[in-house]
DNA sequence: CTGAAACTGGAACGAACGTACAACTCACTT
DNA sequence: AAGTGAGTTGTACGTTCGTTCCAGTTTCAG
């Protein structure tokens, strides 16, 4: 009734096109990328744009404000994460030892400080951004929820007494090797000593596939 | 030979009169605060000035770009930090239990998610920042690598068999139990969950101090 | 074919930004 | 009394920012 020209589709269904929907896609995965190498302090709708290949116009029409874009962008990295963690336990079968956990969670880490550097500083950038924005930390909170249950039903098939404690300690652990190496090159000898401490923390939780079941 | 008027003292020796230092003191410490509530991304000079008490002109004066002054910021947090963290495990002493050793953990987490929430926060703006800054990351190298030497000692004294391998996974518990919680206000059920972490944490690891010394 | 709606993209807006500057005050030496 | 230089501050510069706008094109159902 009141919009005439070619406004941005706000509110109710947008009804994308195929076209529109890629364009929007591509928007997201452009915003990551920046957030990634260049931080939210960095984020521009210029950069943005500039990123994808697209005019600066484009942003506009398909997100409401940059903030919408953000929030979007953030449950596009938990949705896709939470796959990559739960593709990355599946490898952890219950016949396998402590040493066996250990090198996949170091492996895990080790893919995130270099391959996958970019999207592993971008996901520190929304954390630290959703001390700030309650609708990212509602994202924040689901996402982590959902992570410590997950490696919870993990710590479990592994023989522990205590799964939810557990994956809390594991959960903390890789996150802050992450975190402190982040600044860091990855050389070898860092990749050895995140290896022993996860080695150390899986052995003395005593997290193995072959521990009889209660 | 150059410089006619009141010029910023950029370069050799700054000769600060004393009320000098103490405003060039100020302008750091809000900085700090704006940087802990607003983030990197909200930090502004004239942001800075305000919460300062000071005009804009004086930011210029005592720091020659922005940059300069979140170096400056950052070196002033890690060295009141490192204090912190010093304190905090002076009273760690050789008679504790496992449980006295996880108690002053969870004191010292409990302290950064609620009265110096501010401080954490940007203390992990910093952390990512120096993902980008080299100068930066060598100030959070440097404070890492004191910050685990440091706790090595305080594993040491508490009988661990791998100081610098339990000073790795402690500091990083720390760190992980801190991210994962800044976007979740403190209640007693997750301060609870935190104790039972680093509870299991601390006596899985067999630090305490009454164990045989080697 | 025709109209409506999705989509495009360049231009332009006011606001906020980092920084530079120059005139000023004040404490202190000579 | 004159001078020197640290300290002070309001102002203004050029740039970049998020957002809006609108004339235009494409797509497709009726």
């Amino acid at each position: 009734m009141s919009r005439s020209g070619g406004s941005a589709p706000q509110r109710d269904t947008p009804v994308l096109t195929e076209r529109g929907g890629v364009r929007r896609a591509a928007i997201l995965e452009a915003a990551l990328r920046v957030i990634g190498d260049k931080g939210l302090a960095g984020l521009s709708m210029r950069a943005i744009a500039t990123e994808a290949g697209l005019p600066l116009g484009a942003l506009g029409y398909y997100f409401k404000t940059k903030d919408d874009l953000i929030l979007e962008a953030f449950e596009l990295h938990t949705r896709r994460e939470a796959d990559r963690v739960l593709a990355a336990f599946a490898g952890v079968g219950s016949g396998d030892h402590a040493d066996d956990v250990a090198e996949h969670l170091t492996a895990f880490i080790r893919h995130g400080l270099t391959e996958a550097r970019t999207s592993l500083v971008a996901e520190y950038e929304f954390l630290i951004e959703a001390t700030r924005r309650p609708d990212l930390a509602r994202v924040s909170r689901a996402w982590r929820q959902a992570l410590q249950i997950q490696v919870g039903h993990v710590a479990s098939r592994l023989g522990s007494d205590d799964p939810g404690t557990d994956a809390e300690i594991l959960l903390s652990v890789v996150a802050g090797l992450e975190i402190d190496h982040l600044s860091t090159p990855l050389d070898p000898s860092t990749t050895q000593a995140i290896r022993a401490a996860l080695r150390r923390t899986v052995t003395r939780l005593g997290l193995r596939g072959d521990a009889e079941r209660l």
